[in-house]
DNA sequence: CGTGTGGCGCGCCTTACCTCA
DNA sequence: CGTGAGGTAAGGCGCGCCACA
């Protein structure tokens, strides 16, 4: 259901062409997983290919690698994710497809301050030992999950990127987790796979904008190279008139004058006389007349009606 | 059949907390 | 021990989709 809006995000993400989307896509495994974990699954699913970049700060990259470690941590605290009373509550509430979930963000905002205030607020913070009175000041108490409720979240991920409210229940109750609590990891684990998405894309429009400057620079020299060439007198005596060319634009072959007859007959093109088409005048000193597709030009040298002189 | 409404999930941005150097 | 940076769970808001009246 939220695809439709993944895919609106992707044609937001970059003007690509198809392909160097799937370039991109397919850089995403090598450059994004930490070096320790292996490519998900999911790269072969349909997140890739569907959510789009963005572009953000560059910190992110380093959150996958820094997961590890920062998992450390995790064991350094206290178990604060024990299954809240109201877990099993709420599940209890899953009859119909809307389920607990539903049911929780219906009354998304009172449920989430009631959650806080309530019991399960007190005992996440006894989990945690904090005091009664602490607890009463502040009702946003940073959970940290466990090495293990992540690495578990982590495998779901890699599954599926999202949850339908029935696999959401049941990694929750897995998990010793409110499904909330899941939801939300998913939604900030989306988030920080599209930052680091846009953080390869970057990486990769960066190359492109090098390669093409490089590659202008290129024709730009070798554009002056035939200017000054085409002035050279010398140029001029072994040439006939370029209004004389004319150019079969079937075979492409070069005809001169009037009698048609091609010159410079690609190998391939030897065999039974050809029947050429009206021919085409050929400006040698003019772009030319249409469009020639750059990857047309990629096959050559030079340009090409110069390239058919030589 | 078209329309209004409420529920729901998600993305995005932000905040608050936590850990570490 | 204090502090700033970075990471992340969670809050808030808006949007789109869907079911239903």
């Amino acid at each position: 259901m939220m695809m439709g809006k993944e895919d609106l995000g992707l044609s937001l993400s970059l003007s690509f062409s198809a392909e160097k989307r799937t370039t991109t896509i397919n850089l995403i495994p090598s450059t994004i997983i930490s070096p320790s974990q292996p490519p998900p699954s999911s790269f072969n699913n349909n997140y890739w290919t569907t959510h789009p970049p963005f572009p953000h700060s560059s910190s992110d990259m380093k959150t996958e690698a820094c997961r590890l470690v920062e998992t450390r941590s995790f064991l350094k605290g206290i178990d604060v994710n024990r299954m809240p009373a109201t877990a099993e509550e709420e599940e209890g509430g899953v009859s119909s497809p809307n389920s607990t979930i539903s049911s929780l963000s219906g009354n998304k905002r009172s449920e989430r301050e009631g959650n806080c205030t309530e019991e399960n607020e007190m005992e996440r913070a006894s989990s945690r030992g904090i005091s009664d009175e602490e607890d009463g000041e502040t009702c946003r108490k940073k959970l940290r999950l466990t090495k293990e409720q992540s690495a578990v979240l982590e495998d779901s991920f890699k599954d599926h990127h999202t949850l339908n409210p029935k696999q959401k229940l049941a990694l929750a109750k897995r998990l010793g987790l409110r499904p909330r609590q899941v939801e939300v990891w998913f939604q900030n684990r989306r988030a920080r796979t599209k930052l680091k998405q846009t953080e390869v894309d970057c990486e990769f429009l960066k190359r492109c904008v090098e390669n093409l400057t490089d590659e202008n620079r290129r024709l730009q020299k070798e554009v002056q190279e035939l200017r000054s060439l085409k002035h050279s007198p010398q140029f001029y005596m072994q040439m006939t008139p370029p209004t004389t060319l004319t150019m079969c634009p079937s075979c492409e072959c070069v005809a001169t004058g009037p009698t048609n007859t091609p010159v410079n007959i690609p190998p391939h093109r030897v065999g039974p006389p050809h029947q050429h088409h009206q021919p085409m005048p050929l400006n040698m000193w003019g772009p030319p007349s249409t469009p020639i597709s750059r990857g047309h030009y990629g096959q050559m040298d030079t340009y090409p009606t110069l390239a058919r002189q030589k």
